[in-house]
DNA sequence: TTGTAGGCGTTATCAG
DNA sequence: CTGATAACGCCTACAA
């Protein structure tokens, strides 16, 4: 009574199962009348044909995976989210991994996709300067893969990035214009392709303006904000900095934290600009200069990429590189 | 050379299918040499058992879906996140689904699922006072549904909220508390379960503490920012409250640019308060008052709960709530 | 402990 | 336009 399947279904309606299937299939030959009654039938028996036979008979699972370090987080739920529409459009299915920065987790994820789960992966790297070569696994399975944001630099796949070199140049600048004369950066993760980047894009413009740079400047630090708290506190009190260059948005806010409580003014003693896709960064005490990223399109153009590939055939190496907008806001004002 | 199944392992290693096949069994007899030969040579030549031919066989997918209003939002976020992390532990896989608030796409993805594609569904719904009977076709399926936040009361299945209520009501009172006379209250849809509680906590409070109760001082809000924008700049104008309490938080955002446009000064002549998960509400110019609902923890445990009723078998219908926390600052400050 | 064989529910191919 | 049949790749009785 309860599970019905294809025989079934052709048995009431005494058909052959080769024509309610067709009654399913999009093209092929099917008498009209036929093919109504059988999704007629098919709608008061509650039929639908069952995913995996579909799939195995098939070989694809019109589905996708995306890896992203972090979910909870306004750019990668930007992100996603225009993978999703993109993905949706298309008819496919998008299953979420979370690695929370944990690359063992980014090679586990994948391994559990070789066995045709997915019919692609869209992947915002976590593990920095680990062996890449699992990756290679995917393309053995033509199972095509593209990068956004984050990316690994020797697998050579399509990619979706921002300018963040310029970006960053043209931040530093920003800030050497308003008046400072000390700017410390703050990164992450210096050797992840990112940060490699916009750290050179902040040390060129140091350079470019004359201004020494040094080592000392470049603050490394975690995604734990009591870390980043201490850290940020001692960097206010010891090199005291009249600016500070985020290359990440919990930077910033650690920063905003770290000022109020030290009770030094922005942007009057020290002057604030970060990387972030904040939507109320106008909204901030004070409100916040940012280099905001395209989040949303950074997804939907990897997505696009993903099913240009997955159409097309060819494995395309592609990079597409977006603009970032330099938005000035109180934090920085001279 | 490229595609690997069962049949070549096999005979590359001079074994029947069936012995390959326990090898990746968890539980079958096996010799563990053969089973550890086995699986080096699996490992070698990159082959895993097919996804679709298992499912097929075994019936299920170790996968969950979880359907969302949107998703480019701290509160979705947190709670997506929180889902996944348990799906994760349990060896489950997570979809996404965004329905950007439109009821026919709630009702076509769970067209979609009834294939067999999950096991079991997360749900926080989008559709208002529509017709909810599409689900209990997945009762019928045998399909374990979950409720989390925006529910529907006609649907007997388990539920993970928030005291709304109860947070509502004590919100209101801090705000005639802190000195307000006119309260106003923003809701987007107050015929929604969350809206309906939320409202009533809000009309209580005010009876509660004698203060008159007008219909007139209960706005309804759009999505959409601009249309807000334009709500409440009028509000502003016409009714001039001296409290706003906003029962979501993108609402309290626009407030907040409306304020700042007007030069209306927050807290002295407007203080707002609002349900939120901004983390960084302390760092708002000013920083705002708000209830905090526990997202992730929302997730999470209604996570758990589908998991208890996909392992137990019988279809709960336990309602979990969760209390939200006001945190009080600036923006009510007296 | 291992092998054989049948079937999970669909769909494509080929006849009719 | 419709029906029979053989895969898709794997798993599990059952037999050896």
């Amino acid at each position: 009574m309860d599970k019905m399947d294809i025989k079934k279904l052709a048995k009431d309606l005494n058909l052959s199962t080769s024509t309610v299937s067709r009654a399913f299939r999009g093209n092929s030959d099917i008498n009209l009348q036929t093919k109504e009654r059988i999704l007629a039938k098919a709608k008061e028996l509650n039929y639908q044909p069952n995913l995996y036979a579909s799939n195995l008979r098939e070989k694809k699972s019109k589905t996708i995976a995306v890896i992203v370090p972090e979910l909870a987080n306004n750019f990668f739920s930007q992100a996603i989210n225009g993978i999703e529409r993109v993905a949706r459009e298309k008819g496919y299915h998008t299953l979420i991994y979370v690695t929370d920065d944990d690359y063992q987790r980014e090679v586990s994820f994948i391994d559990d996709l070789y066995n045709g789960r997915v019919d692609g992966v869209i992947m915002s790297a976590s593990g920095e300067a680990n062996d890449h070569n699992y990756l290679n696994k995917l393309r053995k399975k033509h199972m095509p893969l593209v990068f956004f944001d984050r990316v690994y630099d020797d697998i050579e796949v399509p990619k979706v990035t921002t300018n963040d070199y310029e970006s960053s140049f043209l931040a530093t600048k920003h800030l050497i214009e308003a008046g400072c004369k000390k700017i410390a950066f703050l990164v992450i993760n210096k050797s992840l392709s990112i940060g490699k980047m916009r750290t050179q894009g902040y040390v060129d413009a140091l350079e470019d303006a004359g201004i020494p740079y040094k080592q000392s400047w470049i603050i490394d630090c975690k995604n734990d904000h009591q870390e980043n708290y201490q850290v940020l506190s001692r960097l206010m009190n010891t090199l005291q900095p009249d600016g500070l260059f985020a290359s990440v948005e919990r930077l910033a806010i650690s920063s905003y934290y770290v000022c109020h409580d030290l009770g030094i003014a922005i942007p009057e003693q020290v002057k604030i600009l970060s990387f972030s896709s904040l939507e109320i960064a106008s909204l901030l005490n004070p409100a916040l200069t940012t280099i905001t990223q395209p989040a949303y399109d950074l997804g939907a153009n990897a997505a696009q990429l993903l099913f240009k590939t997955l159409e097309g055939g060819t494995a395309q190496k592609e990079q597409l590189v977006l603009k970032s907008s330099l938005i000035p806001r109180k934090s920085t004002a001279g």
